[in-house]
DNA sequence: CTGAAAGCGCTAACAC
DNA sequence: GTGTTAGCGCTTTCAG
């Protein structure tokens, strides 16, 4: 590669004006000229390393998400990506698969790489995120809200999704409502079986009876996000004395294995009643009847990515939490 | 961040010193471990902006793909990312969409940025690889062998693929088989055409009689890859006056619009034949009946990063290119 | 085995 | 407006 030396040298300047002309500073035209010349002459183009050191910051951001096989985070990326290219700047994909050591290990990267930001998906209540802090490096929070230090963050309306969900199921006149939700810490699991909580206990007291049969919680089932855990639950739910008539099912992947053994039990829509909170892109061939929250991922991505973009050009306002709504189909 | 200097004053030794313990290069057990004492009391990091400049090279691979948002790609993400991550890497990922402008401006970064090498599906016959091979900077292809220059490539057996895909359908006993395939210019599309091609011309001449109906290139339409591509190729090859009556179609995608015309004209298996190249990872309620080949996705990311961290490491034997099988299963 | 010193390529004062 | 210069934090000869 060319330096901004060479450069300067054949187009009879100094290093700085080099620098300049590629900065946009005040140069005078002539040498403007004769410096971008040279430039293309040696297909010059400056160094990102050396801008990075000397300016103490990159322009790369890092993208910290549980796994980007799910369909919801692969979306989050998009969108992500899509600013970020856009303004120039380049993103770093970290799976951290859940793990803590190895979210810890790319929180640590991203300071000793001089990121200029991180979008961070985080695992539990508490992250590593001290070191970034201290060196000034904006971190915001999506899907997930922050836990233990301020930032901006954009999640979507967990509860109000798990809400309409369950009411729609209610709506088409099931009446004994399990849940299928994420781990008993999650948050977002914690807020989606707590939407669908309040929905039927509004119905009750609406309906002033117990149309609503027995201990709602008798039919909620904490699981793991993951395709078999939604087997799983689903084919106890199915065991039980009485079973439900209807499920909600908390997350994309969960719903896809609890759909697997509704459909391998023969029971699809309208035999009984399913709402899922999750997208499954390419899935275009759900059995009909079934109730979907849509959360609108690319978004979470791409104003996640606006946010921190601005926080890294200077913007100090205090923090911002962002809640997204759902759109909600019947298909 | 506290640099090597403080960590070197601290532990009252040089600067070089404390570089050597990083690095492991010999330094006695005394000052060692001075220096790892002061390292932690300062909670020093090496700072790997200032590595990069020095040693111009960066511990960072760029992915270079059409879209993550495609599963197939998604999965080659996942692959590259855990032998990347295990070996010390950061991916940065980058969505071309096909875009030559936005592929070249990848390719740019990367040389301005040090990265240690490229994974890169191509979008088409050239890429502007120029700058990156000038440096010495190694690629791998991914997905799409290279064009116009040597590199390593790990691909996917796609003429295989598509041949026993279309076997499968001849063996269901189907004989007017319909082919959508990608963009007659895109290589995979070709290959796994081809496979279609020669599976019907092997049962011709097998059965010595014309039980394939007519000319079978009047059922081959060449698409985009892409979900409507498929619904609009499928919709047409259904108001022929002649109708196919199976159909293997070429990528995941337009495989999800085929069968979604295909349900929505009343047709699923085995009223007519299905057999698709590609995984639709949690489309797990596909009609049964259908083939599918199933790409090695992950595979392909995994072996793709391996070899390209070999010639990082400096080694310098001829290009390889590795072909890899697909899984094939009827649901 | 260890230290001194010279940069990697760029930017940002600071002078002129 | 433009050049000079001093580093950003690290690695790596080169001496000793």
């Amino acid at each position: 590669m060319s330096t901004i030396y060479e450069v300067a040298a054949t187009a009879g300047v100094s290093p700085a004006t080099v620098s300049r002309v590629f900065n946009g500073a005040n140069v005078s035209e002539d040498k403007a000229r004769r410096v971008r010349e040279a430039a293309s002459a040696l297909n010059f183009t400056p160094s990102r390393t050396a801008q990075s050191l000397r300016r103490q910051n990159s322009e790369v951001i890092a993208l910290v998400i549980p796994d980007i096989e799910n369909p919801f985070f692969t979306s989050v990326a998009r969108g992500v990506e899509d600013v970020a290219q856009a303004a120039g700047y380049s993103v770093v994909l970290c799976n951290t698969d859940d793990d803590h050591a190895k979210e810890a290990k790319y929180l640590s990267i991203a300071v000793s790489d001089n990121m200029a930001g991180v979008i961070l998906a985080a695992i539990g209540a508490s992250s590593d995120v001290g070191a970034l802090i201290a060196r000034g490096r904006p971190i915001v929070a999506v899907d997930r809200s922050p836990h233990g230090f301020a930032a901006d963050a954009v999640t979507v309306d967990n509860f109000a999704g798990g809400r309409a969900a369950t009411q729609a199921l209610l709506d088409q006149g099931y009446s004994r409502l399990a849940c299928i939700t994420g781990p008993a810490d999650v948050e977002t699991a914690q807020q989606r079986s707590a939407g669908w909580r309040r929905a039927i206990a509004d119905h009750a007291s609406l309906t002033s009876s117990v149309s609503v049969d027995g201990d709602s919680d008798c039919y909620l089932r904490y699981s793991d996000y993951r395709v078999d855990g939604g087997r799983t639950a689903m084919r106890e739910l199915l065991t039980l004395a009485v079973p439900p008539d209807a499920v909600f099912v908390a997350n994309n992947l969960m719903g896809v294995g609890a759909l697997q053994v509704l459909v391998e039990s023969g029971l699809t829509p309208p035999a009984v009643g399913v709402a899922l909170f999750g997208d499954l892109p390419f899935a275009t061939l759900v059995p009909s009847g079934i109730t979907i929250v849509h959360p609108p991922a690319r978004e979470l991505g791409t104003i996640a990515a606006t946010l921190l973009l601005q926080r890294i050009n200077g913007d100090k306002q205090p923090s911002r939490s962002i809640v997204l709504g759902n759109e909600i189909s019947t298909v």
